[in-house]
DNA sequence: GTCTATACGAAGATAGAC
DNA sequence: GTCTATCTTCGTATAGAC
């Protein structure tokens, strides 16, 4: 029997998920992705007949999800503000921790989006969707109409993925940190004014 | 004697800027660009002697430089609320008529970055900080205190390139609609209490 | 599920002629 | 400044054995 739901396989997955938040999509090659994981090259197409494109696919896909429920379960916890707070807080540390290396897996796939694999924009937008709507539902659920809530929280997604990429170029906080300044202004008022 | 400082360096700057925003860096290759601008292929390492490393950074610059410019004519224009706004719309307009195929050159580089290109990291972060001051300056310009007006331009640009990324893998403007409405909102704040 | 071998193409870079 | 090879490396994908 299969080690339930194959371990090379979901190593594969974590390894294209590196690959891709610390190189970007182009350099998430199968190659780079065996040697990484030492996962055997020749199940690759038997785990993923759809070759690079269905590997990278999944990965953005899992690792949307992963991140879906990081913001639920933050949302659930706190107050909005002191949520959104400390997303911007778990990626300063990401980011610096890593010596400012690790970047967001699904932008860096949108980033490189290109008509010849339409399902790997596909996976990156149904990751911002999802990621919109349980942000929006919960400032709704703390009391904000609805198209102010599906607002916001898109703005926090674009000023949150956009912060990372500058503070990656620049090696530096200063953007991600003046945007969770600004968005916790924002949202004070918001929240006070519903 | 060379048709001043050459033809063919610049279409092919131009060709590398145009791959750059609607593929990506890893997508920008020196055939491609040879492809696309008919440049001869000869000539490339006379005139890139970095090869492919510096033909991209080259043009990251210059496409910096030629948003930086535009910023400053329209903030020097408009009131800076108008101004920002204008800034989304032109990107608005730009994603649409492209049928979402078109976004930053520069954020495309900075997506992709990695250790061994550290030169490509460097023109990005030059760019997006030349963007914040010049931004930066005309909101102090306008009033508002340098902390502020530093932290407010970063959001902007941050939110903008986070919001054309989403746009492009959405295939919608929504994500642009909804910073821009919120910006607008945050500024009017602002600028009001200033 | 995993292994080896291989076909095939794309890309970066260099050399030397003109 | 430009042209034509050519070398080399890397990456995708497939075939067929175990």
């Amino acid at each position: 029997m299969s080690p339930r739901r194959s371990d090379s396989r979901d190593r594969m997955l974590v390894g294209a998920s590196e690959l891709l938040r610390e190189y970007g999509a182009g350099a998430t090659s199968i190659d780079r992705v065996l040697a990484r994981t030492g996962a055997p090259r020749g199940s690759v197409y038997h785990h993923f007949p759809g070759g690079r494109a269905q590997l990278i696919e999944e990965a953005v896909t899992r690792s949307g999800d992963l991140m879906a429920k990081r913001i639920d379960a933050v949302m659930a916890a706190e107050d909005p503000l002191e949520a959104v707070d400390s997303f911007f807080a778990v990626w300063r540390e990401r980011l610096v921790e890593s010596g400012y290396r690790i970047g967001c897996p699904v932008a860096a796939v949108a980033a490189e989006t290109n008509d010849e694999a339409p399902q790997l924009a596909r996976s990156a937008a149904a990751a911002f969707a999802r990621w919109q709507e349980t942000l929006a539902a919960h400032f709704c659920r703390h009391g904000l109409p609805e198209a102010r809530g599906t607002r916001l929280a898109s703005l926090v997604i674009a000023a949150l993925e956009g912060a990372v990429i500058m503070c990656r170029a620049e090696r530096t906080t200063a953007p991600l940190d003046a945007a969770a300044t600004e968005l916790r202004e924002l949202l004070t008022h918001a929240f006070r004014d519903r």
